[in-house]
DNA sequence: GCGTCCAGGTCTACC
DNA sequence: GGTAGACCTGGACGC
């Protein structure tokens, strides 16, 4: 457990609309930055890594969606220089995608027969990102090739005996661990202590990959042209065309067997017959209608489902 | 209770 | 360059 003692406080004003609330806990359920973060009364306390540094994070709204204000506070080990203090700031910043703005998404989706729905569930709602890699591709390892039920334990034994607590605000968060920390590992220990089966040897890989020969940022990542940005994501071990779709920053279409049925429902009208075969046409089909806006009509629908499924008069499966 | 199937893919050997 | 087959595990399902 590391004890983060000192803190800052400040504040962020993001593009509108942004609805904090969708924002940082979403509709279907995915997590800021890790499953054990808590969220009460409209206070997200939160924990992740920046850079190498272990950090805490207490946010809430001192706003509204069309007036957004988001207050927070950051709780660290030892005290940050200025310099220091600005590039965090400038992290959380990105990372809650406070300065992107909707507008032009908004324009497309209110166009949309599918995607119009999702406005008036979801408006405001901003895509969020992690400081490094390295989590989101565990994430999308865990997910490969099981049931969410089965990756949602994976992940949590991850984070429980190998990730960090962070103390601070009366809090303790667990978050994902470093890669040297995996990258030390033997991997059928890992596979017996987190039941991971065949991953564990690629989440090994991953890690040694990373502390090795290094790799950017999910900010360095962002500014690519996407189609690079996912060709340097597909480089590391464990990480397909799939994966890549997953980590790939404000970009991608990430069709699986679960969401092959839920896009080809949406598309044809039925769900594929052989889920595996339709993957490629399926996906092929939402880049041609949404094209450099894939990855958030399908972040809007994902969130969606359910509202979705009344709207249109379809049975969507969840989650 | 037991056997079989398959799930929010990726990699490798083989042609 | 394309593609079948292997890969951990555990819940669902049929019998």
């Amino acid at each position: 457990m590391v004890e983060l003692t000192r803190a800052f406080s400040f504040s962020l004003k993001p593009t509108p609309p942004y609805n904090f609330e969708l924002t940082v806990r979403k509709p279907a359920g995915w997590d800021l930055f890790t499953p054990f973060e808590i969220y009460q009364d409209g206070v997200l306390s939160t924990a992740l890594h920046v850079g190498d540094m272990l950090v805490g994070l207490r946010l809430s709204s001192m706003g509204t969606a069309d007036r957004p204000e988001v207050r927070a506070k950051l709780f660290t080990e030892r005290e940050l220089e200025p310099t220091q203090k600005r590039l965090a700031k400038q992290s959380v910043s990105r990372m809650l995608g406070a300065e992107d703005d909707l507008a032009e998404f908004y324009a497309v989706a209110r166009r949309d027969p599918i995607l119009r729905h999702t406005l008036e569930d979801l408006s405001g709602m901003h895509d969020t990102y992690s400081d490094g890699v390295f989590g989101p591709a565990l994430l999308a390892i865990c997910l490969q090739m099981a049931p969410l039920k089965r990756s949602e334990a994976m992940m949590r034994s991850i984070i429980e005996i190998y990730g960090e607590v962070a103390e601070f605000d009366g809090k303790r968060v667990s978050v994902w661990p470093l890669p040297k920390r995996m990258a030390a590992l033997e991997p059928v220990e890992l596979a017996r202590t987190c039941r991971l089966g065949y991953r564990a040897k690629r989440i090994v890989e991953l890690a040694n990959f990373l502390v090795d020969r290094g790799f950017p940022d999910m900010g360095e990542l962002a500014k690519l042209p996407p189609e690079d940005a996912k060709r340097r994501l597909m480089e590391l071990p464990g990480i397909g065309d799939y994966s890549a779709d997953i980590i790939n920053p404000r970009s991608g279409f990430p069709i699986d067997v679960w969401s092959v049925d839920v896009f080809g429902k949406l598309f044809y009208g039925r769900e594929p017959k052989n889920a595996r075969a339709a993957v490629e046409r399926v996906k092929a089909e939402g880049v041609r209608r949404w094209g450099e806006w894939s990855w958030m009509a399908f972040f809007y629908i994902a969130q969606d489902l359910r509202n979705l499924s009344k709207k249109l008069g379809v049975r969507l499966r969840l989650q």
